[in-house]
DNA sequence: GGGGGTTGTCGAATCGATTCGACCGGGCTC
DNA sequence: GAGCCCGGTCGAATCGATTCGACAACCCCC
């Protein structure tokens, strides 16, 4: 041991220079010792990690690395709005865990952040304050979103899952809009002609009813546009709702306030443009005492597993969500090693439940 | 200007020296003109904001600051095992947008870090390379997690919820062992005598079953073990089923298994561990064709919103969710501020709702 | 025995900021 | 008019690591 007291600093841990000292050995070895890259003698390290364990040195600081290094492993994930209601969604659920997944298999770290709630406001604090080498819009977003400015400001890659498609983003695509067509014309298939349509919200501003063709023309989110836009691809929805937030609960109050009419100016079909949104359309139709799908037929989204709606098997848009997760994980991966943005589309898949049927005869 | 060429790094973005020497002052100055700690002149405040807006700094890279004051503002949650299964319990997804809306109101953002599956295996990375100022596990972890050690290893404040009891960690208890002893007084009260109890899982080993005395002397995750003593505090239940993972799919598989069985050696009530067990356990009496309650009492913990039961109202015991997660954060800032390691305890309330019933006479 | 190649170690520069102490005028008070 | 205080600015140290280039020692082989 090399003489004099304990090399500990006053305030706290042990650093690297102190287990250095320890060791007898300059930092720049000791660094090599712990790390593994360039040649240490055996003995060398040996003496190293003992004077490290004897220090309870417990590796190199995060932070510093980080700042050397310019990474810090961490990616932002921008979830929905509320958490409440983005992690209520078995599907962002299900995709989430499969992007932490492939993340984290790359050593890393998912920090979460809030989406914007107001347009107006400035973002969070954490989208200008926390280490990021990367972020992800999860759940689509906002052309506009402040957000979206201060990140690119900073420099930090963004990779945006159906979400705003701006300059210098990757961009994860979902074919959801002519996914959404073939549904409605599975739909037309079956005789049916006045089909409602459950939206989204279309802005941040928590409107909900009716989406009137004014508030249409002024753009929304893109997976909400996209989806819509399929629908007009084949006919003309007799209404169209909006939820203003992507929930079972917000589902079956459209539900009720769409179907709750005379029968003769009910719409005979519901295109949900959520699983869980369709849900709450199921739900609805048995508080109005409809059958489904004898009286009403109900189209959902995303092709999660939505298991208290048994023993009904809702007739559904299938999203690959580990295809989609691998995906995005790779698109966020190749930013990080520096190459530019790139861009992917993934394609959704029809499968046809019991919650569609022949349209009503009258 | 003070001439010269555009004084950006080769390397990329322009730094605050870079903008200091844009704007003619020192970089202690443009930091003060940033930070607006100490007194600068409005005049070169101004040339100092011009000349970042110039070289489009978008202010101080976090990871600079962090190492300088040695604070990151990153605080990591540690949810249960896979976040799949973690993130469909409503009571967790509650719990986190609490905690998370009270730490994001004091500037810091969430890591997410995945539980240790595997006690043998070696923690993930995160732990041990993520920025982190503080680490909460949130929905409580088992005595011996490797995880733990690498971060008190780092000197990472823990804040433990219903957690894992090392020493130096801060504490959030829950009465639970009490508050299910009052749940299944009530059901003794209602003439029940042959209670099953559905478990959380005991241990991270996939098991599923009848829970054997020799395992259960093995010690367990801390909710899991408080929740049976409180049955067993009021009388000794006649099965005990532990689930692999607190969904509502084991819930039911345990409902099935635990009342699928003549009537007269069939339990009168089932206490689950959670409301989403709980209602899985309900689903299995529809399956079985029981009538819950005349045929079967079935009560939960959590308290949160199973709305997918109506119209059952589960009786259940009520956690605080909102006052839980202030009470969590709370902790973390006092950690933060650099208080030692504090303690609180919440409590649970016992809600009756329309899940139990007197006794079925034989 | 000298040249060339390894191996092991170290010093110093660097990442991008914050902050303490020093310094310099100018206005104020006594 | 001397002394003081304060507003404004700057230089240098610091946070904790990584890494490049230099250098010494040693081995091998011709």
């Amino acid at each position: 041991m090399a003489g004099g007291g304990p090399a500990r600093r006053a305030s706290g841990r042990a650093t690297l220079s102190d287990v250095a000292a320890a060791a007898g050995v300059s930092a720049s070895t000791a660094s090599l010792a712990f790390s593994g890259a360039g040649p240490v003698a055996t003995a060398t390290r040996e003496r190293v990690l003992a004077a490290a364990a004897a220090l309870s040195y417990a590796g190199p600081d995060p932070t510093a690395v980080s700042l050397r290094r310019g990474r810090s492993g961490v990616v932002g994930v921008v979830v929905g709005e509320r958490l409440r209601d983005a992690f209520r969604d078995p599907y962002v659920v299900a995709f989430l865990d499969g992007l932490v997944d492939e993340l984290a298999g790359a050593g890393l770290a998912i920090l979460l952040l809030p989406m914007t709630r107001d347009l107006g406001a400035p973002p969070a604090d954490q989208y200008r304050n926390a280490p990021m080498d990367a972020a992800v819009f999860a759940t689509g977003g906002l052309p506009g979103d402040p957000a979206l400015a201060v990140l690119t400001g900073r420099g930090v890659p963004v990779v945006s899952v159906e979400g705003p498609d701006v300059p210098g983003a990757s961009v994860v695509r979902v074919d959801d809009r002519a996914g959404t067509a073939e549904a409605v014309r599975h739909l037309v298939g079956l005789g049916h002609r006045d089909v409602a349509v459950v939206t989204f919200q279309w802005r941040l501003d928590g409107t909900e009813g009716p989406l009137s063709a004014r508030r249409r023309a002024g753009g929304g989110f893109t997976d909400t546009v996209n989806r819509l836009d399929g629908v007009h691809d084949v006919l003309v929805p007799s209404l169209v709702w909006e939820c203003r937030s992507n929930t079972a609960e917000r589902g079956r109050e459209a539900g009720r306030r769409v179907l709750d009419v005379p029968a003769d100016r009910r719409p005979t079909a519901v295109v949900a443009q959520s699983d869980v949104l369709a849900a709450g359309v199921v739900q609805a139709c048995a508080d109005l005492g409809l059958r489904v799908p004898q009286d009403v037929s109900v189209v959902g989204f995303d092709g999660v597993s939505v298991p208290w709606l048994a023993p009904h098997v809702l007739t559904t848009l299938v999203q690959p969500v580990a295809d989609k997760a691998r995906l995005t994980a790779e698109l966020v991966l190749a930013r990080l090693r520096g190459e530019g943005p790139g861009e992917t589309t993934v394609h959704v898949r029809l499968r046809t439940g019991t919650t569609t049927g022949p349209v009503p005869t009258r």
